[in-house]
DNA sequence: GTTTAAGCGAGACGGTACGTCGGGTCTTCGA
DNA sequence: TCGAAGACCCGACGTACCGTCTCGCTTAAAC
């Protein structure tokens, strides 16, 4: 009832082969040299049909990502260090496709001047991926692997920030096994046992957690 | 000597003049608004002057940058913790800045397009910041406060990343106890004395170390 | 009908703002320092709304000089001598403003690179001078007082022509009974009545005439 | 003694390189599309250099023209009427040339915004060719086939000046034929015999000077 | 014969203007 | 009544060229 709109409906195709035009557009020019009139070209119709539709190109860029760069779950096997490896690992394999490793941080740097872009980012793309992987800490905890104190929401940064700074900045190479080597550090940190002995604040509550 | 070449000089009054505009138009209307027009305008020059020293405008703002944004060296103070800290919170201060906040990520996403900017980048700034950090974790490693092992890199990387992920995203504020927090969890871990004692990989390298 | 084209209907209020600039811009600094950019920014606008009009400066100075030195059209007072005069005197009051003295001669040196500019030209503002004056000439044959063979194009050619020359030129001044001169000439001619009889093709013509 | 200068002696090769450069030039592009560097650059020398030797690019084209274009002398048959056809004649043929019909007028337009070219294109071209013509007036005029009174500049301009016309404005194609035509209408004008008759100022001038 | 300096050739610079691309907006037509 | 599409206006881009300034070198005069 009012559902149904007055006027003409609007032609649902034009969502579909502008989407697709835009990520045939980002892999062929990047995010830098992506133009609506390119993809509305591309897609067969014009710049006012996108603009009706998405405010902005980073706002048609998060769609075109959402539907093409979907979010991995981090499973549930019962072994919290597995489960983190695979959920960071998941991360790195994003960034293998030409979109994930040249359009994600453009995008990335665009949420700064939008924040009703950010908040539709975060939720359809940065809280899905981190969620799954906020669950298997959680689990973690349960199992008694991890400290039950611990910022759940520092933990997820720290997991996943590596991928993207290596990713961003290029300095070094995301390998294989970075995800492994992150995790490890996460758990386990740097220190040694001695300098852990030498430092009773943080020593301590590791103790008086596992004393518990 | 080699420094006389035929050919009128380079007037280098215009040098300052555009970074200075350069950095004043940043602070105004951010990185996407900032036009090589708008500051040679403001500088009292011309594009071309500007064009013929940097190749466009991301080659500019890592100039205005690195004036503007200097490094802050990681203290020496024989506390291995604490330099750490240090070196980690004056990162947090870059980003206190409006030019470091909104500028320096969307200057980063334009590294992945031009491989000569990347690499002017981190010549200039990025590995500038990094080597006394790095020079810090190398002191606590002769001091036997870290694992001599470590995978100095990926430290590195995970003390610095936690910061600008959450610049970037914005999902959570970069509060300033948070360079404490990932010092803590890159030195001790966030794992529980139990699973430490399970895994003995990474126990008994620390074991073997603290043992040793 | 035909009138009501699709998209956005062009803002008239530009054409004649644009072609006000002109002229003042004209006056100015006349046609060699003419620019696009110095008419859009005095009309306030912008360089390709003015190129969306007229194919470059040189159309647009055709269509700024036909606004405003509009042909003043030769009368038709019964006196064919008289009429000649007065059609060509105002072609030399036309050289009097600056835009006839300096901007035409320069203009008209375009032509010659641009043929549909000179169609333009020669449609907007050459033709619409000369037909006055052709008919002029017509009135005179019917009349009875110039000769019923003569080439009307060339004399009609021969009457402005001395006008332009000494304008383009400048090695002699325009002066204001210039216009009767050249008149006297192209009807009388400069030869004795000796040549004339010694010449029958010439003077046997015009005898022919007289005669009938 | 003062003639040798103290220094380095002007090379003179580069002299005639750069003229033949830009008679290739002019050919090639035309007046409009004429650049110093270009010129400079198929001469095989600079910019400076050329701007030693010629003002600026107009100076330069009027040097190369008057070597390329030189002036074809009236001759003197004997013949007024014949000599006279032949100066004019000369004038259609230097218009055949593409550096005639497309660069001359160009260049003719710049005498106005500068009296120091304008003298110097004057005496060096203009003059030059005037003069034979004005030569073979007056020996029309001492054989009794021109008007003892006529002013020889008047007719002088009427003569050639339809040339230039139909060049500049292209509205009429320059015949073979048209120099014996435009002579005719000088020396004998367009009027019938009854126009004359009624004219007697005119025609009473010329019977005064016959009769005398 | 050596010194001195004047003028030249050449290169790069600072700046104006060009022609073009793309973004955002407005208006008309069609469904 | 609203969507689709075209044209429009404008900001900014990257480039070509002009006119100028500076350098190093050549050459002739002066000592």
């Amino acid at each position: 009832m009012t559902n149904t709109r007055a006027g003409r409906p609007r032609d649902h195709r034009i969502d579909v082969a502008v989407r697709d035009a835009a990520v045939d557009v980002l892999n062929e020019v990047g995010y830098a040299g992506l133009t609506l009139e390119a993809v509305a070209a591309r897609a067969g119709t014009s710049k006012p049909a996108l603009r009706r539709r998405w405010r902005g190109r980073q706002h048609l860029v998060v769609d075109a990502l959402v539907t093409t760069v979907g979010a991995t779950p981090t499973p549930d096997t019962g072994c919290t260090h597995c489960d983190l490896i695979a959920g960071i690992h998941s991360l790195t394999e994003a960034f293998t496709t030409r979109i994930g490793r040249r359009v994600l941080p453009a995008l990335v740097a665009d949420l700064a001047d939008d924040p009703e872009l950010a908040e539709l980012f975060l939720r359809e793309y940065f809280h899905k991926r981190r969620a799954s992987t906020a669950a298997a800490l959680r689990r973690g905890i349960e199992r008694g692997d991890l400290d039950p104190e611990l910022d759940l929401d520092l933990a997820l940064d720290m997991l996943a920030s590596t991928i993207y700074y290596r990713v961003l900045f290029g300095h070094l190479p995301v390998t294989d096994e970075l995800a492994e080597r992150v995790v490890d550090v996460v758990l386990g940190g740097v220190a040694t046992v001695e300098w852990r002995r030498c430092h009773p604040r943080a020593e301590a509550e590791a103790g008086a957690r596992s004393g518990s």
